[in-house]
RNA sequence: GGUGGGUUGGCCGAGAGGCGAGGCAACGGACUGCAAAUCCGUGUACACGGGUUCAAAUCCCGUACCCACCUCCA
């Protein structure tokens, strides 16, 4: 069974055909770091990091890039405005953007190159790019150099535009563009721009355009020919469209499979700081449990608009709450245990264009399934579907085992002898009937987050939201 | 002006010609000292107007509204 995957470029779904048999190799178009990551930036990750799960636990051997672009107008700008080294405030924001994967679970890309290591590669590109007659040094000194849109043909083949429909670039008059759907390549050093933040060229000092970056990287790390390239709807064009036609331009075949997550929205329009309308990934987790969050982000499918609402995000922490609380119960009877076997169902589903709806549904009955295996005490049985819920929940990243582990230290001794204590003073009062008194501990416990379920083995308890 | 996508029950969110995905909320019941958790049951929704068809949320035509992109953007 392979994985189908929607492309952009075809606007059709594709079977992911390895290039070489076994392995995938993913771009992904990583942020500027120009602030820290909303939850918009991390739904991107999340889509992708659980792309990569699912391609893993296929047993593919999963190859990712994802660029830092850690030069461009706004983080000068930001630092101007800071006074602050632009450097220092990309370095800040990756830095932030670290702890926003390891938060929300995201494993690491395999690589995360950085614009600024990669002028070398950068140059190379522009020389092959002029000798083949698709690009231009500026003629009006500014330090420019230009891709040629007229001279590629294929140029809109991404976004299914054809050029002369385009609106021209605005800035286009002011320079020497030959057509103003022009791009810069390559960006001259201007007055008054730090000297730190200009690279010498053939062409005079000056630093790299955004769309050859990724050209370049994609190249060193996978190859001329890769599997997919991915990003968010909104870098389709003109940033992607770029791209493509780069490095086709340059004699390279790039990506079989072009990958876009749709937009998070807030307010009615695209979470973005031009709008004013973000939540910082580290204000979100004070609100609700970082796994709680994941879900969210992951539950829709990735190529639906998810409109934010408090109220869905709270639905989602409820949701994953229930899945949470079988696999804890579940583990208390009979062991965490290894992860099992994922039900051919979900499988259908994620294969189908990662379909994580309808691979929720399949995993919401097993939990059903399986907290009945419970009441009936059928431990064979909770195993069993244990083990195949938490296979699923790893594919999604959610598995709250491993959370908790994570999360442990939070959990801490000093808590658990005091509640053990209340528990075992409640549990007295209720042997002597003393319900007034059991309550009234109960509900100090939870004016204070620690929730009680009574059990036929017994008082559990858990602090709410962890 | 161009390109792509969308509008589904109280809410979120799949589906894509026939059979009510799933979750959240609500209501009733079981369990409980009472709760909580869990289980059982309860809902006939697909923007609007036409059309095609034995059959349309799903296909076609039209209308309205929404989002993204055509400038930096995940």
């Amino acid at each position: 069974m392979t994985v189908r995957l929607y492309d952009s470029a075809s606007r059709e779904i594709q079977p992911l055909v390895p290039i070489t048999p076994g392995k995938v190799g993913i771009y992904h178009c990583g942020l500027t770091v120009q602030g820290p990551p909303h939850i918009g930036h991390i739904r991107k990750e999340v889509v992708f990091d659980v792309l990569r799960r699912w391609l893993e636990q296929d047993g593919l051997e999963v190859t990712i890039i994802a660029n830092v672009t850690d030069i461009d107008d706004k983080i000068l700008a930001k630092g101007e405005e800071l006074g602050e080294p632009w450097f220092s405030v990309a370095y800040r924001n990756e830095r932030a953007l670290h702890a926003a994967y390891e938060v929300l679970g995201c494993r690491p890309p395999t690589y995360e190159p950085r614009a600024t290591g990669h002028v070398p590669e950068m140059i190379e590109m522009i020389e092959t790019l002029i000798d083949r007659g698709h690009a231009y040094p500026a003629e009006d000194g500014s330090g420019d150099v230009y891709f040629d849109v007229r001279s590629w043909s294929a140029y809109g083949e991404l976004s299914n535009q054809s050029i002369d429909d385009m609106l021209p670039a605005p800035d286009a008059p002011a320079t020497a563009k030959r057509d103003p759907r022009d791009f810069a390549l390559w960006k001259g050093h201007k007055e008054g721009e730090p000297q730190t933040a200009a690279w010498s060229t053939p062409w005079g000092r000056g630093r790299p355009g955004w769309h050859l970056e990724c050209s370049a990287m994609a190249a060193k790390y996978l190859g001329h020919r890769f599997d997919i390239h991915g990003g968010g709807l909104d870098l389709r064009f003109p940033h992607h469209e770029n791209e493509l036609a780069q490095s086709r331009a340059a004699g390279q075949d790039f990506a079989q499979i072009w990958m876009h997550n749709a937009m998070l929205n807030l307010g009615g329009s695209k979470m973005a700081k031009s709008v004013g309308n973000t939540l910082m990934v580290s204000e979100v987790v004070k609100r609700v449990p970082a796994p709680a969050l994941r879900y969210y982000l992951a539950a829709a499918h990735y190529r639906s608009i998810i409109e934010f609402s408090e109220e869905a995000l709270a639905e989602a922490a409820t949701a994953y709450a229930r899945i949470e609380g079988f696999v804890t119960r579940a583990g208390e009877l009979v062991g965490a245990g290894k992860l099992g076997t994922i039900p051919a169902r979900f499988a259908e589903a994620m294969n189908d264009d990662l379909s994580v709806p309808a691979a929720l549904a399949v995993l919401h009955n097993e939990v059903a399934e399986g907290n009945k295996a419970i009441s009936a005490g059928d431990r064979v049985l909770v195993a069993e579907l244990l083990a195949g819920v938490r296979a699923m929940l790893d594919v999604l990243g959610l598995d709250p085992v491993t959370w908790a582990g994570s999360a442990a230290s939070s959990n801490n001794e000093t808590l658990a002898v005091l509640v053990d204590q209340l528990v075992a003073r409640r549990t007295e009062a209720k042997a002597e009937k003393d319900f007034a008194a059991a309550d009234l501990i109960r509900d100090q416990l939870s004016a204070a987050g620690v929730e009680l379920e009574d059990t036929p083995a017994g008082t559990r308890w858990s602090v709410k939201g962890m």
